[in-house]
DNA sequence: TCAAAAGTGTTAACTGTACACCCATGT
DNA sequence: ACATGGGTGTACAGTTAACACTTTTGA
C-alpha cells in the first residue's frame, strides 16, 4: 500500500486545514475514523491542509480519498474552529520528532491553524483505512469508546454528533452509511446508535415509512425462523 | 466620526476573511447592512480579516465593533465559503485604486480568500453605521431590496436568511432584534418579516407562549382606542 | 406446532389550526 | 355605544405513541 508524502512547505494556505469526522456504521455501533502518529500515542481526527487554488471542499473529499480509498462521500461542512489557543505545538513537534523531520522546515506546521469541520458518512464495510505518511495508523473506533484526542478534536467530534443528530432523517438518506439495500431493523440499528436511544419498532418503522423517503424491494430470506423483512432502499434525488 | 486606519501587511493570517450578515428589524422589514465602497458602486457585505493570535470570533466581534458602534452582540457562524474562483480580483483592483492604494502594496486583497461568514441580530433603532476607511456608506437596506453585491455575497446573504429560518425561537430570543420589552403583535410582526409569510395572530400567540422564554410585563398603553397589549421580554438563559 | 421476528390495526393522547367570542380602551 | 385590536375558549383535524394482534418462517 502507497504511503502519501508530506506536502511541501508553501504548496498550502498558511494557517488554515480541515478535519473531518468519518462516521461510520458497525450493525450495532456508530464509530469514527481515528489516525494515530508513529510513535506518539497521538491520536487525532483525519484532516489536511487546502492547496493554494483548490475549492475547499475538494480538499476535503481529496483528504478523505487519501485515508479511505473511498470517492463520491456524503460531506458536510458543519463549523470552522478558529481559537487561537486550539493548537498545542508541543504535540506536534513530538510528532515531527518521531518522524525524523526538522521543526525548522516544517514550521508552518507548528504555527496556529483555523480548521475548518467536516462530517462523512460512510460504509463501514467498504472502508480499509490507509495511513499516511505521518500515521501507523488509521482505525475504526466507538463513538463512546475513543482514545483522548489531541487538541480541540473531542469537541469537533462532539459538535459533529450534536449536528449529525438534527435532521438525521434527511442527512442519512444523503449519505452511505448503510448498504445500498437495508431492513428495517438495520435502519433502526443505525438511529439508535446515532440518537443513543433506543426507539418503539413499530412506530419507528411507520415514522420511517411515512417520509416516504423509502423504496420497498424482496424480501430478505434470513434462513431465521421468522418472517422474513423487506429490504429497503433510500430514493435518491 | 474617527474611520477605521487600513490595516498594515503581514498583520493577519493571508488568504482567510471573514463576512457578516446583520440583520436588523425596523417594525415591519427585516434588513441587513450593507457597505459601499468609495467611487465604486460595489456594493458589499461589511466584512475583515482575522489577525495572526487572534481568535476568530473575537476577530468578527471586533470588526462588528467598528462598523456598528455595538458590542456584546448576539452572533453565530453559519458557514465557511471556500471556492477558489469566489474572488472578484478586478473589483478589489478598482476599490484599492479608487481609494489611491497601491495594488503591489495591497496585492493580498487581492489574492484568493476563504471566508468564515457570520450572522448577527440587533436591535435597528441602536445603530450608527460607521463607514470604515474603505467604504463611504454603511446602511441598512431591506432584505428583499439589496443592491447587487460583489463576489458570492448574494449567497451569503441567502445562506443566512436559511439558516435564521430554521429554530427561529431559539434564535430570535438569543439576539438583540427586538427592544428589551415589546408586545405580542411586535413580535408577530418580527417572525413574518423572517419567515416571509403571514401567520395567524391567535395560532401565533399560544405557540409563542407554550415556548416559555417569554415573560409578561405590565400592560403598554398606546393611546389607541382598543386594549392594551401585554409588554413581553425574552427569558435570558 | 412453536418461538421468533416482521408487519398491520386500533385506540387514546397530544398538538396544531381555525374561528368564535369576549374584553379593554379612547373617541 | 361603538369601533378597534388584544386575549382566551373551543372544537375539529392531523399526528404520534402504545400495545394488541396477525403473519411468516425454520426448527
Amino acid at each position: 500500500m502507497q504511503k502519501m508524502p508530506l506536502p511541501a512547505v508553501n504548496e498550502h494556505i498558511p494557517h488554515l486545514a480541515f478535519d473531518s469526522v468519518i462516521f461510520g456504521f458497525s450493525g450495532t455501533q456508530l464509530k469514527i475514523l481515528i489516525m494515530e502518529y508513529h510513535n506518539t500515542n497521538i491520536f487525532a481526527l483525519p484532516g489536511g491542509f487546502v492547496k493554494k487554488e483548490e475549492h475547499l471542499n475538494d480538499a476535503v473529499r481529496r483528504g478523505l480519498k487519501e485515508r479511505t480509498g473511498l470517492d463520491n462521500i456524503y460531506l458536510e461542512q458543519f463549523y470552522t474552529f478558529g481559537d487561537a489557543d486550539r493548537q498545542k505545538p508541543e504535540a506536534m513537534r513530538s510528532i515531527l520528532a518521531n518522524n525524523g523531520l526538522s521543526p525548522e522546515k516544517y514550521s508552518w506546521m507548528l504555527e496556529r491553524f483555523i480548521s475548518v469541520a467536516y462530517y462523512a458518512l460512510i460504509n463501514y464495510q467498504d472502508v480499509v483505512p490507509q495511513p499516511d505518511a505521518l500515521s501507523d495508523s488509521c482505525q475504526w473506533y466507538n463513538i463512546d469508546a475513543l482514545p483522548p484526542l489531541m487538541m480541540d478534536h473531542q469537541l469537533i467530534v462532539e459538535k459533529a454528533l450534536e449536528t449529525l443528530r438534527n435532521n438525521l432523517d434527511r442527512k442519512l438518506a444523503k449519505g452511505n452509511m448503510l448498504p445500498p439495500k437495508f431492513t428495517m431493523k438495520d435502519l433502526q440499528n443505525a438511529y439508535e446508535a446515532i440518537l443513543g436511544t433506543p426507539l418503539l419498532r413499530t412506530t419507528f418503522q411507520r415514522r420511517m415509512l411515512s417520509l416516504e423517503i423509502l423504496e420497498r424491494h424482496e424480501k430478505q430470506y434470513s434462513g431465521g425462523a421468522h418472517k422474513a423483512p423487506f429490504l429497503y432502499s433510500f430514493i435518491k434525488n
